[in-house]
DNA sequence: AAGTGGTCTAGACCACTGG
DNA sequence: CAGTGGTCTAGACCACTTA
């Protein structure tokens, strides 16, 4: 007789992955308590309980007290994303990283940019404009709003020798952020900016960052054509 | 005296996360050993396990064995999606979905494509051209090839009534899959199928999937102008 | 070689929620 | 209100990595 061994959380996570994938579970269907899985496979609970975890954070099953778990009927394509500062983004790929500040000024925010901030008072705010070079060709223009209440030591920054990028990554850590993609054509000044024609069509990372419920930035990112956004998974 | 209760996890992360923001560990610095915040917490080792690993998963902070916990220099946004199915994303916004299949043939694969596929021998493959709807308007355009080798079933089902879409989903589970988004401007056939002017600028999601090394889909779903994809942390 | 995070166990209790 | 997943503990051993 062969003794077991002790079984790893991810054997089991792939032994109920399995049977999702071959149909012993169909989707809808209910799987057996984690106690039953354990006793089962002979391991403790709490492995079964690492192992479901993976698989509800995958989005392959849906776990709720009482009602057990089931496999999900609807399946998402749940991905994970990581955003680089531009900086390193354009170094690890080899390349050269170049930054410019374009302009810097102060003024009131517009409705559309209050509206995306949500809750906020303020109304006037520094605006940056910025562009990042990669091998010293335009990569990302950058129009950028930040909440002079919640960052006040902005104004000291000399935005022409570090990005508000950088800074802000590095010494205003955000609570909670939103991220929204979407295409646009270039307008007049993008265009000029990132030295492409006019209506070429771009990818727009728009980011906007609080700390707690205190805005701090809001930043479009017009990405040079050819940009692409990657998962890995 | 007040009686300590017992610390959760997630009050555990927060301290550690809060030591963090106000600097008292700065990027770069090495956090005490698993060990020692518990003492001196007062939980067990396990508990702040489970908070470190929601940190490091948040990217917060790197772990090492032997190294030890480190606050991480370059903080990258990590952001999770979810892409669900066209038609429950259509419906999650209360809109009515539609679909209908434009064109449906076997073929040899671009180039293009059989290099997004890694490698694969298959030359021949199905291709799936599929118009989705929302509100009876033209939503996402949809150019599909599917690798008739790993999933021969394909042959037998109806694209006209069910959208491959949801067919694969439901029916061929992948194990793995790689996803990209990026911008391009309307040609002629997206043009029309989508009711767009010609050069408009589309967000492209392209999505490729695998069950373990065998190909399953490559799929370029064009989407109407003014579609985002957002992220919700 | 030794230090530190990662995992497993067995058991207890808690918290949510569906029947 | 009872069943099921979620969490916590204390302790042991493992595995990776760096000093």
């Amino acid at each position: 007789m062969i003794r077991d061994e002790r079984l790893s959380w991810k054997e089991v996570r792939d032994q109920i992955r399995a049977g999702i994938l071959n149909r012993t579970y169909a989707p809808g269907d209910k799987l057996p308590r984690d106690a039953d899985i354990a006793e089962t496979l002979g391991c403790a609970r709490s492995t079964v309980q690492r192992a479901m975890r993976d698989l509800s954070d995958a989005g392959l099953v849906e776990r709720k007290r009482k009602g057990g778990t089931h496999v999900r009927t609807d399946p998402v394509t749940r991905a994970t994303l990581d955003i680089p500062i531009t900086r390193r983004e354009v170094e690890k790929r080899g390349g050269v990283y170049g930054y410019q500040l374009i302009d810097q000024s102060l003024g009131v925010i517009p409705h559309e940019v209050a509206r995306k901030f949500e809750q906020t008072e303020t109304t006037e705010m520094m605006r940056v404009q910025a562009l990042h070079l990669a091998d010293h060709k335009p990569h990302i223009f950058e129009d950028r709003w930040i909440c002079t209440d919640t960052v006040p030591e902005i104004l000291n920054v000399d935005l022409s020798r570090e990005s508000a990028n950088e800074w802000l990554v590095r010494n205003k850590p955000y609570t909670r952020f939103d991220l929204r993609f979407y295409a646009i054509s270039a307008d007049a000044e993008i265009a000029e900016c990132l030295k492409i024609e006019r209506g070429s069509p771009l990818l727009v990372i728009e980011r906007t960052t609080w700390i707690g419920t205190a805005a701090i930035t809001l930043v479009k990112a017009y990405t040079a054509p050819g940009y692409e956004i990657l998962t890995s998974n």
